[in-house]
DNA sequence: GACCATTGGTCAGTAATTGACCATTGTCCA
DNA sequence: TGGACAATGGTCAATTACTGACCAATGGTC
């Protein structure tokens, strides 16, 4: 309860002011449509006090990025937990997933762009290497939990993992993709997680079936 | 949600602070005992910055109390309901008024020392006035109560209204000064309020039996 | 390829805040 | 009694935070 301390909170409530609005605006229009003078108005801050606090508008976009991607991150790590089939982990998977992309376009079209090798916004080389790494999590998070059925038996033992990954992996984005930018905000939410949840199970069915050998 | 708003909010949020603070101060310690350096250390600011907001330490003060004095007249104003006989409604108002105090020792203090012309602190003309007419406020209500009762029979219409309002008067305060400045903090809500109710229920009775007569 | 509009970034000017300092007052002790 | 001293209300020059007019670079248009 400090004087210093006190001068010291603000300065971080404004930042954190500053880093709200540009959040807001950034997944609203993408980053260059939005101007720092607009992010200023937003924060209700004068444009100079935002360079007292971010060196340039990317960094305010990179430490954006880099706050989401720990989130994301957070999210996902404790996605699998004992006495839980992988089915239904596979399926709180997707939700968690969209649920949280939902609420951060801008993150999961930067992802998409990287993936697709479309735009890598010369942002700095670390965040280059922590999105990647990102975007690499949720593959192996699949790709675990796969081999987790398969020990357990609930997966046949000969199915090509890579490909059930890789299949899960491109229902899960491309769903959200179709979803996420196009269409009416109405029911997005709703829309995309019942899309991805009868697929998903859709899915699983065949590859248990002995029809659907798992190849 | 402009810019010269955001500097008019942060204005008087830092003005509710220093008030904050400082009637803390004020009401567990008394006015001459406070210094405006405590008052601003509380407050998160420098002594300097206590004197951008208010012109002196007599200014903090009697802001308060003017602020506190609305509080009480609003709490005041709507004692007296339709369809509740005088002796409830003299219960709430004691109830009230204790509760008041109870988290205003300090201008209960100063009502009373105005009350007995102890120490008139040299507030201004205007803030003297205020406090005068805040201490006949209860019992005017008082008298109010015992005149409706009067008149809806529920107290003999022979008895002294000045005499019996006094009396109401005296056990309000006589019992709050009591106990808000001496013994321990613990449950001293519960002994005002019991030691007040059941004192005014006595009394009340001995005014609708026969043989207290009224008199 | 000249003009213009837009916007990221700068910086001199303004506003808010600080705390060392001063003047006054009350207290204590010789 | 009076003078040394501590405490504290109030001031103000120095510091810190904020502002917005301005500049330079960029991209679009004719």
């Amino acid at each position: 309860m400090g004087l210093e301390e006190r001068r010291k909170r603000e300065k971080e409530n404004r930042k954190n002011a500053i880093l709200k609005a540009a959040r807001k605006l950034f997944f609203d229009k993408g980053f260059k449509n939005v101007t720092v003078e607009s992010i200023a108005k937003k924060a209700e801050l004068s444009k100079g006090s935002v360079y007292l606090y971010f060196k340039s508008k990317e960094d305010i976009y990179t430490q954006i990025l880099l706050s989401d991607i720990d989130k994301f991150h957070k999210v996902m790590a404790n996605i699998i937990r004992e006495g839980q089939s992988s089915s239904a982990t596979l399926m709180s998977l997707a939700n968690l997933y969209t649920d949280f992309f939902m609420n951060d376009r801008e993150l999961f079209r930067i992802m998409m762009n990287y993936m697709l090798n479309i735009d890598h916004m010369n942002l700095p080389e670390e965040i280059d290497h922590l999105i990647v790494k990102a975007t690499n999590k949720t593959i192996d998070i699949i790709e675990e939990i796969f081999m987790i059925g398969v020990r357990s038996g609930e997966f046949p033992p000969y199915i090509d993992l890579r490909q059930k990954r890789n299949a899960i992996w491109g229902l899960l984005n491309g769903t959200i993709s179709l979803h996420l930018f196009t269409g009416s905000e109405e029911k997005r939410a709703e829309r995309i997680r019942s899309t991805i949840q009868t697929g998903l199970n859709t899915f699983l069915r065949g590859m248990r079936t002995p029809s659907g050998n798992g190849q």
